[in-house]
DNA sequence: TATGAATGAGGCTTCATTCAT
DNA sequence: AATGAATGAAGCCTCATTCAT
């Protein structure tokens, strides 16, 4: 947390630039030069850091990964109720609905754009922020009760929200979007509670027994 | 209807190797090479039916939105309930699964990269086939009786089957796809049937029929 | 005169549009597919009046050819004083400055373009115009009595007017073309008429025996 | 002023070699692979030097702009009499009369080439360079004399020149242009100069002694 | 660590010319 | 005579990656 911190501050500065344009012009489009140049570094230099574009774009993936997991992780430290935290990350998208109605979802982006380069890497990598939200989603739908719907309405809700980007992109309108998420934030809200209270009969707020589902 | 079939045979190879190639690989990564070979086509004669690789990609377009419009109007003619002819179009996704799941919607595809070439043309043309299918699902919702919720259910639809397109792909399962599909089709099927029938005499209110606008 | 004359309006079509894009475009610039185009002609046809694209040029030198010909020949049919034949051809550039503001001599743009072609063919050809125009007006001079003069004076009054015409191109004005134009005929207006009259003894009008300036 | 001479002398050799080539066989004809062959440059560095053909075109008209403002200014430094500077200057042509004889004037190959490729760039900028003459000596005759007539006779100088350059090249002949150099020079010597002389009290009506503006 | 320079493969496009009918 | 189609060479430009310092 210290040692490294400003060595590493250009290779953050080639990570958030490639992530940047990668989602903005998509993986293949985007030259190594484009990024170094956006993020100020002599192209050169890159390669110090990064051996292949692939790898590049692996740390930018990790990095997005990181930070959702942190979010995550967050969410449930600081709500209780599991719901309040699937309509929260739902909601979450509202706030990024321009840029993905310019641009779609930047994880689809490299999966999509993948294909071509390292067939285990990138595109896994990718696809691995899709498994960490649903994997996730599943967890609080667990806790809901939904013991056996809840990994398919953690797929349902991711693709819920993806198609709402895919929507927003391919019309260029952020309200598709603000709708289709309002729709899903309805549905979390209309799902019922199954889950089994414990000691506290009755009205036990906070009594989630065996969150972890991994 | 025979002779201008095999003058034209070249120029057809060229487009469904374009449609092949762009949905497997994306339009940037395949390059005319690759779809010349693919066609048995020498390379400097691809010039001679399209001048431009995104007239190319205009031409695949174009006979994709065609093929959709004469299964819509077949489907207009053939089935009397439009709920039917909204799930039999849901259903069809379901055949076309393994290849969603392994390559993704290959109109997305297109409209993902044609970020980068002619901004007025490829995307808007492939935008354009969301927008016929949207419009096309608008008239049935319409038909039905969801006034008011006619487009917006429409746009529901086809971002269910966009978010089930980009599962599928990114956990290269088509089974989640299915999935997706039948949860659909259920709510299809669930959909009250709002409109107003004209047998029953005294009850309707507006005696509309047919609202069905072609 | 008669025979070919339907038959060679294809012919005639493709020299007159393969002149007037050659001087638009240059030579090198304008493709067989351009002409043409312009010529209403298919491509293909193309071949059968002229195997090359370089005879195609050279049809085209030779038809100006013949047409100034005509012209010199008819000056000389149609006025007496040579003086008088010089300053008419110099004005006649006065009425395509605009064109030649635009696109500069269409004989000189052979020239230029013919090092890359036939070595022989078309830049001779080309050169062969100026030739022409340089000996006829030789022969002007000649007879106005300037002997050993002739030559270089004719050679001065080509250079002022391709002079004239390269400055109106590269400044893209007209104007300037047409100062030089007046410059020249001033400068032919001013030449003594050097030539000795036969029968009439004594009468030279302008007695001004050897003003030659260089 | 010496480290970075080594560094820039493949530059250096790009923009000669284009200059050559250029006037050799105009900028059309001329692939950046010849350019980057005769200066002994692998083809894909051309672009990390250039990021275009007309880029390249543009450096070596500049540089081409440059060598000649530095002349002029050598000329106004050196010489006090404008009619001597103007003189040495139409003079200079002599030197390069087999070149032009063979390839015409390269300023104006580059104008003539122009046309097809940016319209704003490799065009205005070689007809800068004629601009640039005809500015300069539009102030040596404005000195010597010539107030309304200093840029007319400008002009007429440089189009006396490039007209013998255009006949030079068409016949092949260089002395066609030494010729028209003498003519020119012969010209300028003969022209009255007109400026009052400062020493002689009394008689100048205008006391505008040096009007030379740099 | 850092960096400007180098490089070669490949992509899209153009076109004169030929061919088969 | 006529013509649509075919073809290969070549041109310009891009770029991931490597190299020398």
């Amino acid at each position: 947390m210290s040692s490294a911190t400003s060595a590493n501050t250009k290779r953050d500065r080639l990570i958030e630039s490639a992530a940047v344009l990668f989602h903005r012009h998509g993986m293949i489009s985007t030259s190594l030069a484009d990024i170094a140049k956006h993020a100020e570094i002599p192209i050169g230099n890159v390669y110090y850091y990064f051996k292949t574009k692939d790898e590049l774009a692996m740390a930018a993936l990790e990095k997005r990964r990181r930070a959702l997991e942190e979010i995550y992780t967050f969410l449930d430290d600081s709500l209780d109720d599991p719901r309040e935290r699937l309509i929260h990350v739902v909601r979450f998208f509202d706030k990024v609905k321009e840029e993905y109605a310019r641009h779609g979802c930047p994880v689809y982006r490299m999966i999509a754009d993948a294909g071509e380069s390292d067939k285990e890497g990138v595109g896994n990598a990718a696809a691995g922020i899709y498994g960490q939200f649903v994997d996730w989603a599943e967890r609080q739908f667990h806790v809901l009760g939904h013991g056996a719907e809840a990994r398919p309405h953690a797929l349902t809700l991711l693709a819920g929200i993806q198609g709402a980007a895919v929507m927003a992109k391919s019309f260029g309108n952020p309200h598709i979007m603000a709708n289709e998420i309002e729709r899903l934030a309805a549905w979390l809200s209309a799902l019922p509670n199954k889950r089994i209270f414990l000691g506290k009969a009755g009205a036990g707020k906070r009594g989630s027994p065996s969150q972890d589902a991994a």
